[in-house]
DNA sequence: CGCAAGATTGAAACGTATCAAGTTGGGTGG
DNA sequence: CCACCCAACTTGATACGTTTCAATCTTGCG
C-alpha cells in the first residue's frame, strides 16, 4: 500500500501536548472521562497510553486481532473496515477525535474490523482490561462507559436509518450535515472542513457508486447548498442542505454523528 | 390496531414453568448467564422479574421512555421498531427468545426504539440499576455483559452489511439463512419454521418494498429452494440458500443472527 | 513536465419501487 | 354451512433512480 511515511510529511510533533493528561485535554468532556470526577479521572488517567504518532494508512488494529486496547485519535481520524465473506470491504464507521474505535470486538474477544488512519494522527490507548476492573471500582467511569458503548451503538443505527429506503441525495446530505455537526462538536467549522476521506470511501459507506457520489456534490454545488473543491467542502446554505437531509433545525441540534 | 386479546388465543400459562429460575431455563447458555458459575447466577436469579404474559402488539417500552430494565424474551418474538424525524418506522431488529432487547437507550438513557410483541410471549425483566451493581462484584457477569452488548453491535453490523450493496434476492436469502440458525440455535427447525412477522415487516427490516419480498419468495420456491405457505417456511435446499445468502457453509456454522 | 490516482461527466442497462389488480385464507354473522 | 369481509399476500405493467461501463478531466507529486 502506501508508504508508512512521506517523506513530504514531517510529523509536527508536539510532546508536551501528547504528554497532557485526560485531566487537560480539550476533548475531555467528549471522550470517555465526561462526567466524571477529579479523583476518578486520575485512576483513568494512570491506564491511558499515548501512542506514538500514527501514519496515513496505518492500522490500530486487524481482522481477527484479539481485542487488547480501545483507541481514540486525538487528532486526524479513522475508517473501521470490515471485509464480506465475498472479500468486499465495507466501511463501518468514521472516527474523529474524541470518538472510541475498537468496540467491534467486544462480542467475541477478537476484532471484526480494521482501523485504518484516514490521516496522520495522534492516538490515546486504552487497555480494556485495566478500564474494566477500573471501572467496576468507579460506578461513573463504569456509568459513562456503558454510556459511551450505548452511544456506538446508537451511530450504528443512525448509520443503518442513513442508508435504508433514502436515496442517494437524501444520504450525502445526511453525510454532510453530520460530519459538520461533529467538527462543530470538537470546535471546528460546521460550514467548512476537508474531507478526510475519498470519494470512493464515502460511497463505500454510503451504499452508493463513487459516480453517485460525485453527481450528488455537483448537484448540490449547481443547486448552491455547497461548494466544493477537491476534498474541501463548503456549506452555503445550512437550512437547504437540512432540509434535504430532512434533518429539524432548532437551535440547539441534538447530539449526532455519523460514523461509529 | 388488532385486539390485545384475541378470543380464540387461550393463554397457555405455564407457571410453573415460569417461576423457573435462569438456573434451570433451557436458554441459560444463550442468555445472560452463559459462561458464569453458580453462586454467581443466584446473585442474578435474585434481580430477574418474570413478567406477566405479553400479548400480541404489546410494547415493552416505547420512544422516549427511559431505561428501566432490559428485556429477555422466554418464548415469543418481538420487533424493535425506530421512527425517522419524518414519522416513518424502521425495524432495527427481530429479536427470538434469549436474545437481549432494550440496549438501544444505553447511550441517552431513553429508548429510542419501541419494542413490541409479534406473537405472545413471555419475558423476564432485568432492572439495568441492579444488574450494573451486581456486574460491578461479579467480574466474570460484568465481563458477560459487555459480550452480550458487543454481540448486540455485532448484529447491527450483520443487519448493515445485509442492506448495503446487497440486491433484493441476496438479502431475502440472507434473512432465511439467519432466521433457521437462530431457530436451530433455540433447539428447534433450521429447515421448517414459521414466520412471526408479517411480509411489511421483512420488507421494512430488509429495506425493500413488500412487493419486492413477495416476489423473492415466490422465486426462491420456484427454483426449488425453499417452500412457502404463507408464513410457513420450508427450506428444501439449504446448500442452494446459502450460496444465494453468499455465506460459507461448513460443517460448524458460525454463531450468527439476523436481527440485533 | 508528465505520470498516475482520484474525480467528474455521459449514455445505456438493470433492478427495484410504485401503482393497480387479483388472490387467498381466517374470522364473522346470517 | 355458506356468503361475506377484510387483511395479508401475490402478481403484472410501467416509471424511476442508480449502477455500470467508458471516456475525459483534474490534481498532487516525483
Amino acid at each position: 500500500m502506501a508508504p508508512w511515511r512521506a517523506m513530504s510529511d514531517p510529523i509536527p510533533l508536539d510532546l508536551a501536548h501528547l504528554r497532557k493528561s485526560c485531566a487537560h485535554c480539550s476533548l475531555q468532556q467528549l471522550c470517555l472521562p465526561a462526567g466524571i470526577d477529579a479523583d476518578e479521572l486520575r485512576r483513568l488517567d494512570e491506564i491511558v497510553k499515548l501512542r506514538r504518532p500514527t501514519q496515513r494508512n496505518e492500522r490500530l488494529f486487524r481482522i481477527a486481532d484479539p481485542l487488547v486496547s480501545l483507541y481514540i485519535a486525538r487528532d486526524g481520524a479513522f475508517k473501521t473496515v470490515s471485509i464480506s465473506e465475498q472479500g468486499e470491504e465495507q466501511i463501518v464507521g468514521f472516527h474523529l477525535p474524541g470518538e472510541l474505535i475498537g468496540l467491534d470486538a467486544l462480542g467475541q474477544g477478537v476484532h471484526r474490523c480494521e482501523a485504518i488512519a484516514l490521516t496522520n494522527a495522534n492516538v490515546c490507548e486504552v487497555p480494556l482490561a485495566q478500564l474494566t476492573s477500573v471501572a467496576a471500582q468507579l460506578p461513573r467511569l463504569q456509568q459513562q462507559l456503558l454510556r459511551v458503548i450505548g452511544q456506538g451503538m446508537g451511530l450504528d443505527q443512525d448509520h443503518l436509518n442513513m442508508l435504508v429506503k433514502r436515496q442517494a441525495n437524501e444520504r450525502i446530505a445526511l453525510f454532510l450535515h453530520g460530519l459538520g455537526e461533529r467538527y462543530q462538536l470538537i470546535g471546528q467549522s460546521a460550514l467548512q472542513f476537508k474531507l478526510p476521506m475519498s470519494r470512493e470511501d464515502i460511497a463505500n459507506y454510503l451504499g452508493l457508486a463513487l459516480e453517485t457520489v460525485s453527481r450528488g456534490f455537483t448537484r448540490l454545488q449547481e443547486d448552491g447548498v455547497i461548494s466544493v473543491h477537491g476534498r474541501l467542502i463548503g456549506i452555503s446554505d445550512r437550512p437547504h442542505l437540512n432540509r434535504l437531509a430532512h434533518v429539524e433545525e432548532p437551535a440547539a441540534t441534538p447530539l449526532r454523528r455519523i460514523g461509529g
